[in-house]
DNA sequence: TTTTTCGTACGAAATTTTTCCTAGATATTG
DNA sequence: CAATATCTAGGAAAAATTTCGTACGAAAAA
């Protein structure tokens, strides 16, 4: 029998170290805690408890699911990286750019860091946007 | 005599309730606490003393500047919006868009909030960074 | 002048987020 | 089997962030 997991909806928006946690997980897909935390220690210095606790809780809070059927469970997120990462994004747009998406999109781009081919493509985006609102 | 602001260089990111408080400031100009409290309780409540400590502990993160010859001090950022959102937008493509500027992007045109106008004048400044590059 | 209002300073509590230690169970190795 | 390594669970400390109470001085009003 699988333990029911509260609340699936209304679903808090994950911290910083969660952030971490769901993009190793997007990039590399189910994962024990040591693969996570291997990972995450090629950036920082990470203990393996620091990491396990927190996929615990991201667990509980809905954000993972695992598969206790092995010994080492094996995580997954909950949600597909574009719910996520439009939350995130809404929430920075709103937070430091007064609910304004273009001023954010301005600011990213004149970070520099998108090369030709992704201007290219958000052209593209953009030009589709315009055909059909 | 004016006090020393210890580091203006390195400086830290600014946290959510700080941003809200830039945010204010970006938009009113220079204000009492008073003033950028009353802007903060339109949206969600909170004590004069929150913002007050908030915006002091600003002041000396080096985030703030204030004016301290009338009794009710003007506020100020240090920075001005461009340099801060910049910074914050790399941070959350660093953490939630495996670095990828394009991606971030994308997702934030994707939300649909911008308008026609906004698109067009988007297009407008990537076909300027296609030009010079 | 007396009272009331308005401001900063300061300390500390409350909350949230992050980190890690330790116990106990189970597997793996010698 | 005995020793060692691995894993989860749970508690709790540590750190970061946010909130607020209170004191005290200065200004404004009565």
């Amino acid at each position: 029998m699988e333990k029911n997991h509260p609340q699936d909806n209304k679903r808090t928006e994950p911290t910083k170290s969660e952030l971490e946690i769901l993009q190793v997980l997007w990039q590399v897909g189910p994962s024990t805690v040591r693969t996570v935390n291997a990972k995450l220690n090629e950036q920082r210095e990470v203990n393996y408890s620091s990491t396990l606790k927190l996929m615990q809780l991201m667990e509980i809070k809905g954000l993972l699911q695992r598969d206790t059927n092995d010994r080492s469970h094996v995580y997954r997120p909950s949600d597909h990286p574009e719910k996520v990462q439009s939350q995130v994004v809404r929430g920075l747009r709103d937070l430091a750019f007064g609910g304004s998406t273009s001023s954010l999109v301005l600011r990213a781009l004149g970070t520099g860091s998108a090369t030709p081919e992704e201007l290219e493509e958000i052209k593209r985006l953009i030009e589709e946007m315009q055909k059909k609102p």
